[in-house]
DNA sequence: CATATTTGTCAACATACGTTGACTTTATGT
DNA sequence: ACATAAAGTCAACGTATGTTGACAAATATG
């Protein structure tokens, strides 16, 4: 018979995500601890072991999710840019308030991790590059790169160096110039 | 009177700098320790310390270089774009040569260590906000911004992640478009 | 109530790190 | 040749980390 709520160890594996997410984020891999973030989530850090195996297992879980990228299929040619702009604007906001941002997870983890970095390239080749082959001329893969590169660049002074400059440029701004610059890679011949 | 000859340890000295400049840029702070860089050094661990004073030394001495970004403003308006690319190009290329890589040390270092970032930050304030604020029509300061962001993104991509279908496009395709992206920030409204 | 399972804690391990001070070797100056 | 300073080595310290296994408390099950 089915549960009628969750098990307990539900809630307090979902406190240690919480929590590894966020570690992860701001401080990433090395310097993130199963004790440090143990004592964060109010807990014991061989529970962490417990729940995630691993240091390696709990980052699996913490860098284990999804960019939700827009169908760039339905989009006028020229709004595609503006189209993922807006979309990692609305995501990168969101951030903000619920204290998730996958973005920074990455950026500063796959600096210093091995692992990191194979999941980034996993992502790119999973999501990024599909995304952008289905409305890419040509030079699909190139392409996907160098959109790629946009918003990492821009992700990376936002997050990373906090560069007061890019911090401070308001939302359509920053929109406006990423939009420019994705589909500037979109059009352009190669 | 005057040396003849550097003393032996000058050379010992650029040996330990070399290779912690070489881990950094391959591994980050924190991976990069004392004792992996006096091994592949080959000397002692407390040479390292003897002649950098702490690891926050070592690093110092490590990340302490110029960009030696062109003057632009004996540049046409429309090749400043083109001028930065190229040097950047030719600089990454070196790179691959010489085994020193400072926008590796930087991005990797600033990811995970507080000093490293306030290093990349100086670097922006003393060097690239400078350069682009005596071109710049307007909006200096987030233009800096913004042509930071293309140059980041793009070497994050080359050296961090890796990415093979930006490490597999040609010199000339790369200068292009990291050109055509930075011009465009640089004349652009905003 | 008694028992079994889940959930959590505690203490310890092996290892690696930055750093230190005493020591030894090598080169220099007279 | 001998004293002196420079260059390099060695062993140890305190601390922090990932990980483990034994144990205690809480909860569910009969």
């Amino acid at each position: 018979m089915a549960r009628k709520t969750q098990p307990r160890s539900e809630a307090t594996r979902g406190r240690i995500l919480a929590t590894a997410r966020k570690q992860f984020a701001a401080e990433g891999y090395d310097r993130t601890t199963i004790r440090s973030v143990a004592t964060e989530a109010e807990i014991d850090p061989a529970l962490v072991m417990r729940y995630f195996g691993s240091k390696d297992g709990l980052f699996a879980a913490a860098a284990n999710f999804d960019l939700h990228l827009p169908d760039l299929g339905s989009v006028a040619h020229e709004q595609r840019g503006l189209c993922l702009a807006l979309h990692f604007a609305k995501v990168w906001g969101a951030a903000a308030n619920t204290g998730f941002n996958g973005m920074a997870i990455l950026l500063r983890t796959a600096a210093t991790n091995e692992g990191a970095r194979q999941r980034v390239l996993d992502i790119f080749e999973s999501q990024v590059r599909p995304t952008i082959a289905t409305v890419a001329p040509d030079n699909a893969d190139a392409r996907a790169a160098l959109v790629s590169a946009h918003i990492f660049g821009f992700a990376y002074c936002r997050f990373v160096v906090q560069l007061p400059e890019m911090i401070s440029l308001s939302v359509p701004t920053l929109v406006a110039q990423l939009a420019a610059s994705i589909q500037r890679s979109l059009d352009d011949p190669i």
